[in-house]
DNA sequence: AACGCGGGGAA
DNA sequence: TTCCCAGCGTT
């Protein structure tokens, strides 16, 4: 259940934000472009992410792969690699398979509507009317978890923003007040307001260009917007982490490329029970997981590490192997040996960061 | 409709 | 600590 009011007036609600925007817009660089592949480079960049982190990585890609067509043609480790440290890497893979979509069915160029622009991987409902109003012009809304908080707002919106019903509302929504005439505008605005003013805990009502507009506002229940549903606690994960290391090389282990840090390198990893001792696992996990016997040796750190829906604690141990031979893990694990000044080459997690400066 | 998927900064 | 960010794809 929401107020309509803020319908009534959209017209200089609008006018309101679009020139609140002109003045306190933040001077980003993928504002003083009109080029599509660099907007939706951006826009793929940001999906989950904060502006500031996103920034130095949309820089380094602009620069790495200048064009749609650099990005196709170079190698997904390399992109990977570029990548490493932002997190949901399946943004990366789609990035560059739509990419090679682009370069091979559509002359270099991403298409023009927001309707085509859906189509291709890693490409959704917010990212295609993001890039089709800002590049293009295209009248399309955009709902992401600014304009969701911006809007719960304006309108008082009081069922839980994670129902499926009131999403579809707030597309319905944003599109009724969306200026057709400056969609582009409009919808970063909305972001910006988001992002700047109204804020999730402390939102800057006083500095608000639509405060008046507000029905959260009027009710005095701002701060109580928008309303959420309770998700459940995160769970716990125990690790140990084997360095194996032969004749100055370490062994390193890709992850599998769907699912959590696809495609990334890592140490071989074995997930402990309470009460087993982490040398009895790791011996059993490389011998019969990797059909390489090891010696466990000394810890060289415990590091802890928090993912979206789960923590987990990594124990980490010098290995010796027993014999000579190369492992052979299960399935189609790929595995390489290398030496410390090679690792520059290899896309690892966050997690593996935080220890592998103590290795040798 | 529900869930998996990273990392970091603000409060 | 908790929250949540210029969301998407799978089941």
């Amino acid at each position: 259940m929401y107020s309509a009011a803020p319908l009534e007036q959209a017209a200089a609600l609008r006018r309101a934000l679009l020139h609140w925007f002109q003045e306190a817009a933040r001077d980003l660089p993928w504002r003083r472009t009109s080029d599509p592949y660099r907007i939706w480079l951006s826009e793929v960049i940001l999906q989950q992410t904060r502006v500031d982190q996103g920034l130095p990585y949309y820089e380094r890609f602009v620069e790495t792969f200048p064009d749609a067509r650099a990005l196709a043609d170079a190698p997904l480790d390399k992109v990977l690699k570029l990548w490493e440290g932002l997190g949901y890497y399946t943004r990366a893979r789609n990035l560059h398979r739509a990419a090679q979509v682009v370069r091979d069915d559509f002359g270099g160029a991403p298409p023009k509507t927001a309707e085509l622009l859906q189509m291709l991987p890693g490409i959704g409902r917010y990212t295609a009317a993001a890039i089709a109003s800002i590049a293009y012009g295209e009248p399309v809304a955009v709902v992401d978890g600014n304009v969701k908080r911006v809007l719960s707002r304006l309108f008082n919106v009081e069922t839980s923003i994670d129902d499926t019903a009131t999403d579809k509302e707030l597309w319905r929504l944003a599109n009724l007040l969306l200026s057709r005439k400056h969609p582009g505008d409009f919808n970063q605005a909305m972001m910006e307001l988001g992002a700047r003013i109204c804020t999730p805990r402390t939102p800057d009502c006083a500095g608000c260009p639509v405060a008046d507009f507000c029905q959260a506002r009027k009710h005095g229940v701002e701060t109580e917007r928008p309303i959420r549903s309770a998700k459940k606690p995160p769970g716990l994960k125990d690790l140990v982490v084997a360095v194996v290391r032969r004749d100055g090389q370490y062994l390193l282990v890709k992850r599998p490329e769907e699912g959590l840090l696809g495609g990334l390198w890592e140490f071989p990893s074995f997930e402990t029970r309470p009460g087993q001792s982490h040398q009895q696992v790791l011996e059993a996990g490389c011998k019969t997981g990797l059909k390489l016997p090891v010696k466990p040796g000394g810890m060289v750190s415990a590091v802890s590490h928090a993912y979206t829906h789960f923590k987990v604690t990594m124990t980490v141990y010098r290995c010796t192997p027993l014999n000579g031979k190369d492992p052979k893990p299960s399935e189609h694990t790929e595995f390489t040996w290398a030496a410390r000044s090679e690792f520059e080459a290899f896309a690892f997690p966050k997690a593996v960061h935080k220890f592998i400066g103590l290795l040798d």
